[in-house]
DNA sequence: TGTTAGCATTGTCAATATATGAGTGCTAAA
DNA sequence: TTTAGCACTCATATATTGACAATGCTAACA
């Protein structure tokens, strides 16, 4: 266990090295805790010894490692308070009724990643298991057809359709009537399924061109699943930050930014605020990742901001804080 | 004008440079051009003298200017065939009939992207000149309704719509009824006008709860025309480039990548395909960006590939002349 | 007149040396 | 337990050096 004066003293570097960015000497710290930098010096090696703290070469001074930072986050760090001024943005967002609620997540981490500047991502639960609430067919020239779906959560897709050969209005109109009233209730990623055993027979009994217009709409239905739904926010943030002044680490996240895979793998399991320091996310050991899993009314997703390990711990937290309480229901 | 063999040696120059980032001596040309290097290296003098090639130190190989670049692509670069590879990558996008337009442009550019290690910029024409063909309101719950909006060009843009009040699914239908009489054909940056002044004249005679509901439909529709169109694939390539080794110049241009306004300024006025090189272009002096300006059955946009000014000039040409065939009509 | 061999020159790059300063660890005394 | 003092270490900056890769220039050559 550290002794009080062992917490004060993780608690002033830590803070100090996310404010300023360097290795806190001994001598800093000598008016705010009343004693010579020999004493802190020796708290520091104690700190150090027992793995709170590191140091960037022999001589240099101290540097939270990934474990002073987790004790620090578990044990040291308070609540803060939203000052007034990053309330009023994010409240601006919120009074603003006219949102769905990917408008209101998107925007508010927006805002949130200009702020910290860190790296904001929202990760839309895929919408698989939205039920279809209605398809609609609208056309656009002879060959365009467009189709729209809507789920039941108020998610909208459309794709576009070709129909090469001369197929009358009244076939198509017939086919969407068909499918509207077959389909709807159906998880999305059962469209598919549903669409080749259950409404191909249907169709072909009552539709003339029941051939090119099936495989049409079966072609646009059938890449509803593969869609991701990952939104980033603010990726050159990040790489502003001091610890990445090296092209090689600069790459390295990038191109993670870029790999789509990469970024879901960030998608958080368990619920409410939970920090992952370093080595101890699957994305990069030089950053630390806040995640919040949020659930409104059964829509689920994840949103996260990404950083350098040196953050506003507490700040980052209470802003998340504040949007979850905002969206959850 | 330059002799034959100077044509001959800044040919050489150039693309020797574009296939290895580093300055080319004198030594190294001998064998091509049968002479010694003295020879070379007075001719090479001359080009200096002219501004087609430069130095990057005092003793150090030649590197071509940014004249040198230029005068290469007006007078010396020949038009290169597409490798079949090339081709057949595009091909297959092409051949997908299921695809709109936007969707051939986006496809291709991330293909040609991954191609050349180049960033490639979409910017289509944002479709404020669009004329509505048809809107469409789907009630999600008794709170939520989903506007859509489909434009004669195929275009699609959803809104939610949120009415607090108790609104009759009456009411609404009647209102959509009328919006959709009196706006079809109606350019969507006009749209905002016309319900103002034709469309809620009318809408209070006929509308019980016509205040909530046209002030919904009026916000909802209102931020249409600010809708700008950006796509950028593959904006890592142009900084993993060995010109780019440098955190300053990443930073630089990653800014620039994500304020829109810069990247809007890429739109290009001019019929065909234009190059500029570094300074000619105003996005960044050490880019070149080649773009094109499309048209197909009147939906014009801007394509763009964006990377160091030691690019393959005749290869990226290529393969935006394809494109541009394959679009244009 | 154009080409070339030869050589001094110039600058990069990498390795090495040197000085400076910030910060530590340790020890002995308060 | 605290602290003053001092030796020590390392980063950083700057200068020095030698090897190397080019060049420019000149004089000789074809």
């Amino acid at each position: 266990m550290l002794s009080d004066r062992q917490n004060k003293l993780l608690k002033l570097i830590v803070e100090d090295y996310i404010k300023t960015a360097h290795p806190v000497s001994s001598k800093a710290l000598c008016d705010i805790l009343k004693c010579s930098s020999a004493t802190i010096r020796n708290e520091m090696s104690i700190l150090e010894e027992n793995d709170f703290l590191e140091k960037t070469h022999i001589s240099s001074g101290r540097v939270p490692s990934e474990k002073g930072y987790r004790y620090y986050v578990d044990n040291i760090m308070e609540p803060k308070e939203l000052t007034g001024e990053d309330m009023l943005k994010l409240q601006t967002i919120f009074n603003n009724n006219a949102l769905m609620l990917d408008d209101y997540i998107t925007k508010s981490m927006e805002i949130i990643s200009e702020m910290t500047s860190l790296t904001a991502v929202v990760l839309g639960k895929s919408s698989k298991e939205n039920l279809i609430s209605k398809i609609e067919v609208v056309p656009v020239n002879e060959q365009n057809l467009i189709a729209i779906v809507i789920t039941d959560k108020g998610h909208v897709e459309h794709r576009n359709i070709v129909v090469k050969e001369n197929v009358s209005l009244e076939d198509i109109r017939g086919t969407v009537d068909l499918i509207n009233k077959m389909i709807i209730g159906t998880p999305i990623d059962e469209v598919s399924m549903k669409l080749e055993y259950e409404v191909k027979p249907i169709i072909s009994k009552y539709v003339h061109q029941h051939e090119v217009l099936y495989n049409a709409f079966y072609n646009a239905f059938s890449d509803f699943t593969t869609n991701s739904n990952i939104t980033l926010k603010g990726t050159k943030n990040i790489l502003m930050q001091p610890e990445f002044n090296d092209t090689e680490k600069i790459r390295q996240i990038l191109s993670k930014f870029e790999d789509k895979e990469m970024v879901s793998s960030i998608e958080e399991e368990e619920n409410g605020i939970n920090i992952y320091i370093g080595s101890e996310n699957e994305f990069d050991d030089n950053v630390t990742i806040i995640k919040a899993k949020y659930d409104s009314n059964g829509e689920e997703g994840t949103i996260a901001l990404i950083g350098p390990k040196r953050m506003e711990y507490d700040r980052v937290i209470s802003l998340l804080n504040y949007i979850m309480k905002n969206i959850n229901s």
